[in-house]
DNA sequence: TCCCAGGCCACAC
DNA sequence: GTGTGGCATGGG
């Protein structure tokens, strides 16, 4: 069994915190489906153990990000260091950039449990660059959401997404946004999340909220003018600030001015440890 | 029952 | 340029 270094690192927090929904919960540790592939991950303090391809497990949880660098600037900005000290181990996944776009193109106006178990059926049903037709999709309760996923379907099997790694970010998001029902805050999640662009930051209602409250003295502002000022006050890790403050505001209420709507304990602590060796092989 | 969800888009003005 | 419904569905 593979076992990684994996210091400053969270697993639970990190799989839990909305930017991946392909995963379940085993015993003591995790099976994520990903990249067309599924491998089991438990963590053991600071190491994984995984059945699963050990660099690109690594390359999936980002463990190559310099998390204390990034955790160390964003912490200097007072008004961020609530957010960032709440979720110590937190990273920005590595994502296929095709499920990560399904996901996300899943994602608007949804919610975490819904978006789940439309990224499970999907899964299910079709592989890469594959959705069915859209009848096939409402009939799984996309909705309105169908049609976008066909296109996009569509486009990625003509090589859409195909050297969006090589572009620089502005271009990159243009390309995203080529298909229909991917404005910027989709693209932003794919960037982030698919892409490494750890200077995309994503406004949904979450961070609306917050960054409305905290930062812009209640005022209502703009998505793009978040935007601009997260850029200015973050720059290339604009996009760690957003997950920071997209878990901790959901963990906490704090943003939404009513009870928190997601109650789960604070992972401040690594999980024990627990043999996954025993466990049935994975397929 | 009602409000809202990790939005996007067409259409007002 | 900015503001506003409609879109499908279901979680809480």
């Amino acid at each position: 069994m593979p076992r990684l270094r994996a210091p400053e690192f969270n697993l639970p927090l990190t799989l839990e915190s909305g930017q991946f929904f392909h995963w379940t919960r085993e015993a003591g540790g995790f099976l994520v489906r990903h990249a067309g592939r599924r491998f089991r991950v438990r963590q053991d303090g600071g190491r994984l153990e995984t059945d699963g391809d050990p660099a690109a497990v690594r390359r999936f949880f980002a463990l190559d990000h310099d998390l204390p660098a990034v955790r160390a600037r964003l912490r200097r900005d007072p008004l961020l260091r609530p957010a960032v000290d709440h979720a110590p181990g937190l990273r920005i996944l590595r994502q296929d950039p095709w499920e990560c776009t399904v996901a996300f193109l899943l994602s608007t106006a949804s919610n975490i449990p819904r978006i789940t178990r439309h990224v499970f059926d999907l899964g299910r049903r079709w592989g890469r660059h594959r959705t069915g037709t859209e009848a096939q999709l409402r009939a799984l309760g996309v909705g309105f959401r169908a049609p976008s996923l066909v296109r996009a379907a569509a486009l990625a099997r003509r090589g859409w997404l195909d050297g969006v790694a090589r572009l620089p970010t502005p271009e990159a998001r243009e390309r995203l946004m080529e298909a229909p029902g991917i404005a910027e805050k989709v693209a932003d999640c794919i960037l982030l999340f698919a892409f490494g662009r750890l200077e995309a930051f994503p406004v949904d209602t979450w961070i609306r909220r917050v960054m409305r409250e905290r930062f812009f003295r209640g005022r209502r502002v703009p998505d793009r003018a978040i935007r601009e000022f997260a850029s200015e006050r973050w720059g290339d890790l604009a996009g760690y600030a957003q997950q920071l403050l997209y878990v901790w505001s959901r963990h906490s209420g704090r943003a939404s001015g009513r009870r928190p709507s997601v109650t789960r304990k604070v992972f401040s602590s690594v999980p024990r440890k627990i043999p996954i060796s025993t466990r049935s092989p994975a397929k």
